[in-house]
DNA sequence: CATTTTGATGTATTATTATACATCGTTTTG
DNA sequence: CAAAACGATGTATAATAATACATCAAAATG
């Protein structure tokens, strides 16, 4: 099990190190000394639970249990540390492409490619985009947002857009079928 | 400490629960016994690192270091996934269903039912299904494997419950009897 | 160059986990 | 209803973290 407490030691050495603080500030601000964190950052120590939080928590770190098979997603995020994947954001992309495609269709109730595209949104609000994917319709989104209705035929592209993105979606790829998370932390122990 | 330690031991409860194993198949899984699951997960005990590393383990979980700035995406990202089925299943489940359904399209090539079925097995292959849609799946793929052409009345109540499910997960209700879809792929897409 | 800071290592005592069993009351199941 | 499975609780002993100090070599600092 020595190779956990390793990899938890150089995190947290890391994430010390990062903030500048030496062993000695980290001890005092979690309430404990620096023989202790020497022995922790090198994996001599198999500390407790509480131990760790509490040690984590003075470093503004939280520990988490993730299922290994997010665990990709997981570490994405903390690498990229901008929300490129943040679910909310694609709901506000669709939700602001649906209200400029609501509008529209005020002005032209019984076009037919609009209506397309309003199915073709409903679709991609239950799909998994990627992130270019998501890109895509940003960009889409702010050339309908401030589109005049009187300037349809403009805006034809952008629906085509969406539409193409939904079929491609539908009927392309089969959705990565066998996306193992190559993830193996362990080689293991014991 | 006790807040963290029951915290943990409820994530740890849960995932456990979730994989139906009783506190004595996994405690024979990690190499421990029951009791002192029990006290884990009520967060008596306040367990060493490695301890819970390996315990974690055998739950398929992995413990993650998480800059506190980052945890409400990283929070989303797992719960968003929380209900999510195993993505191979899934593939898998939804291949077979295709390969029965283009089974009994060339026995009925212009069935407007069947055409429909198909169509939302497509939408459905890249939505995010949760284990309980998964299921429903599943048992609609049994009862289609088995089924000779020439009973295609019978399967009908199959088809229906994919296209019920396309459309449940594509507005987010349960679709009321005579109502009109919001959307309707088959009048769109080539 | 002398001083300070830093991180690694060691020691002794105390507190608590790890381990292995033993019950025991409560569901579940046959 | 009876048996089995389940989860909670308790009790020993051995192993080890927690705590508190004490050095010490190397790097950083003045």
């Amino acid at each position: 099990m020595r190779y956990a407490l390793e990899e938890m030691g150089a995190a947290l050495k890391a994430a010390r190190e990062r903030q500048g603080l030496s062993q000695r500030e980290l001890a005092d601000a979690a309430g404990t000394d620096q023989a202790r964190i020497s022995k922790i950052e090198s994996g001599d120590i198999d500390l407790r639970l509480s131990s760790l939080v509490n040690l984590a928590r003075t470093l503004g770190l939280e520990l988490v249990l993730a299922d290994r098979r997010h665990l990709p997603a997981v570490e994405a995020i903390l690498k990229e540390r901008a929300s490129d994947a943040d679910p909310g954001h694609r709901s506000r992309v669709i939700r602001r492409i649906r209200e400029n495609l609501q509008n529209l269709q005020r002005a032209h109730p019984d076009d037919r490619q609009l209506k397309q595209a309003m199915n073709a949104l409903a679709v991609l609000n239950m799909a998994r985009l990627t992130e270019a994917e998501l890109a895509l319709l940003e960009e889409a989104s702010g050339q309908l947002s401030d589109a005049k209705p009187e300037a349809m035929d403009q805006l034809r592209p952008r629906l085509e857009t969406l539409i193409r993105l939904r079929n491609a979606k539908a009927h392309g790829a089969p959705d990565t079928p066998g996306q193992q998370p190559a993830y193996t932390l362990d080689d293991d122990d014991e």
